[in-house]
DNA sequence: CTATGCTAATCC
DNA sequence: GGATTAGCATAG
């Protein structure tokens, strides 16, 4: 099931990041139509000084430990660059200045693309907590609606219970008493009701409300 | 060897 | 300043 797993985060991604879901669409319809995998190192058109454009292998040298470490550091201070830091940083480095406000530009752009990943993360957890909260209400709302159900039937078999009571024993004084206010626990609702008549039933819950149980 | 990740450098 | 390219390292 890991493929719907993908699918669902394709769709957050799609929701939140309609952008890196087309860069990620884009990279799984590759993979899926087997394109080539990877692009052929392509030589470098540069132009030259004299206007004549010649074809260039780009050069390119990672920069040491001590160097990473030293950036590092001051971009933990700050992420901007001012020109004056730029010049110190390039002379201590042994780095061209331009280089030095490349690996920002380079370094600010990972350190957003991380924090997009870490909210995408929260936000697939807030989700995924909430799928379950609802799930646990719906289930919680079936369950009371059941419970609704049989106490409804409770009421309407007393009811049909009082009623052939008044029908077999027509006495005045039995009459009289079936009158009187019947009291009813509804025990795992927490409320208590009072019958009023055949078909209201008094509910004293926070509406103090009369409720119509069935049409006769 | 190829596929892949990282990132310096370039392009727009 | 974001998107893309491509050099380099390395896991498999």
């Amino acid at each position: 099931m890991s493929s719907s797993k993908v699918d669902d985060q394709m769709e957050l991604i799609s929701h939140f990041y309609p952008h890196i879901y087309a860069q990620l669409a884009q990279e799984q319809v590759s993979l899926g139509e087997k394109m080539e995998p990877r692009r052929r190192r392509k030589k470098n058109k540069v132009e030259g000084r004299n206007n004549t454009s010649e074809v260039v292998m780009r050069k390119r040298k990672l920069l040491s430990e001590e160097q990473v470490n030293l950036l590092e550091r001051s971009f933990g201070d700050e992420h901007k660059l001012e020109m004056e830091r730029k010049a110190k940083l390039a002379s201590e480095l042994g780095l061209d200045p331009h280089q030095v406000a490349v690996w920002f530009q380079n370094r600010r752009a990972r350190w957003k693309n991380k924090k997009i990943e870490e909210e995408y993360s929260k936000l697939k957890t807030q989700h995924e907590t909430t799928i379950i909260e609802k799930y646990r209400l719906e289930t919680e709302v079936l369950k009371m609606k059941e419970q609704l159900c049989e106490a409804e039937m409770e009421i309407q078999k007393l009811l049909l219970e009082r009623k052939s009571d008044i029908s077999s024993n027509n006495s005045p004084i039995s009459s009289i008493f079936s009158m009187e206010q019947q009291h009813f626990d509804l025990g795992e609702f927490g409320m208590e009701g009072q019958l009023m008549d055949d078909n209201m039933f008094f509910v004293a819950d926070n509406q103090s409300t009369y409720i119509t149980l069935w049409d006769n």
